[in-house]
DNA sequence: TGTACATCAGTGAACGCGCGTTCACTGATGTAC
DNA sequence: TGTACATCAGTGAACGCGCGTTCACTGATGTAC
């Protein structure tokens, strides 16, 4: 499918390609809501109707876009994790480097991270296809709990009040796709940690620390390590 | 201020009243983006112009909504504490009827939860005023730590490593305002607690759960549960 | 109690705006023979 | 290698839409004397 593509075909990729950049700049700055196709035509002097050429209009742009969203955010994640075990590191290093990393985009592209994880945009359905970066990402923050516990390393909570079966199924479809082999208390915690990682960075990258957090990344780190204690990480 | 209010006064405040309500359920129909002040005129049976008497625009009317969300939400959370202390309960339930309170009010209303923790309205600032609801909020949530310090109950983690000094500083206006007598772990995890909070009803209400987390209910009373641990209250 | 004037809620027409999308078209690129 | 035709990127005009906001106005309510 590579090679012998056309004259056409290069310039179609590359337009595509510059379509999407300008959008992204656009939404960048002005967020979700203000993506609008004259607008990126201007900038690409381009008739607003050319662009229909590339996408069905409005909504599948703002497909793309969010895809790329997620794309380029589990991208990221996997990176990190990726390095954090190549590098010498013990278990808290590892755990805290996805974290950190997804702080790091978050905090470069506010509107992005609001695309993903803030308020819908109302009247407007996110592609089926987020699922799979979704997962990439998730099981990026966890690799190290797996890892854990693969090595017998991992604190487990022995929980025995009457909620564990009730609980164990609500999170039936965490534990298979991410923790297989892992108690009901450590999938818990794993959904938990994840709550607080949104939460956190959420926090900071809407605005709500202004002038109550003064040093968002100190106070993140701190939040991230209780989280290794919470999911059994040893330090 | 009171008795001798002209007929006047009184239809200007019910017009006020009815026009804060329609926009309110436009609000949470549509969301923030598409609140339009023609539509509102609309259901009033009302010439736009007319809003003008009423709020200097479509941006006065947002702000008082996003108020009016700040106060509604505050108010159900002092309510809920209020209730949980003149109710026979341990430590843990007075922990719990906060949050709980706080998942029910956004999941019934999840635009207003938007307007509040989700993306901010682009081009857009929310009002100062806000600074004094959420700290009702946030006071509503710490008031069983405060209590339970009080009464020497709480479990205070020692920490001993070099960060405590400067982590002290980025929580010390926290500190001022919430928890004066407490130790820097115990405002660096009620700030934890709050952000576990917010990051785990958002991902419910901006439907992060779908098809993952089947009991949300559930998954939050564990996840504040555990988080009543993490702040120190003894189980 | 009655009158003259001031206040103010609400009307309806108009403004200019930017938007998404459609459509008939031109002209360049690619393809089949 | 050359010709006839098909494909397709991009143009520019036009559509209808709903929006926020302004403005001169009418008529009812309130106030001062």
């Amino acid at each position: 499918m590579s090679a012998p593509r056309t004259a056409r075909e290069r310039v179609r990729d590359e337009v595509t390609k510059e379509i999407l950049a300008v959008a992204r700049a656009h939404l960048a700055r002005d967020g979700a809501a203000a993506l609008s196709l004259r607008s990126i035509a201007r900038d690409l002097q381009m008739a607003p109707s050319a662009l229909y050429r590339y996408f069905d209009g409005r909504d599948a742009l703002l497909s793309a876009l969010i895809l790329e969203a997620y794309g380029s955010l589990a991208e990221e994640a996997a990176r990190a994790s990726g390095l954090a075990y190549r590098e010498a590191g013990n278990d808290l290093a590892r755990w805290l480097a996805v974290p950190r990393a997804v702080r790091a985009w978050a905090v470069a592209r506010p509107h992005e991270w609001g695309l993903i994880f803030g308020s819908p945009v109302p009247g407007y359905r996110a592609p089926e296809e987020t699922v799979v970066p979704y997962a990439r990402l998730a099981a990026a923050l966890l690799r190290p709990v797996v890892e854990a516990q693969e090595r017998g390393h991992l604190a487990v909570e022995v929980t025995a009040d009457g909620t564990g079966a009730a609980l164990d199924g609500a999170l039936a479809p965490i534990r298979q796709a991410l923790l297989p082999d892992s108690a009901t208390s450590t999938v818990q915690r794993a959904v938990h940690a994840w709550a607080t990682l949104i939460g956190v960075i959420s926090l900071e990258v809407f605005g709500h620390w202004r002038d109550t957090v003064l040093d968002p990344e100190l106070v993140f780190d701190a939040t991230m390590r209780d989280s290794a204690l919470l999911v059994g990480l040893a330090l």
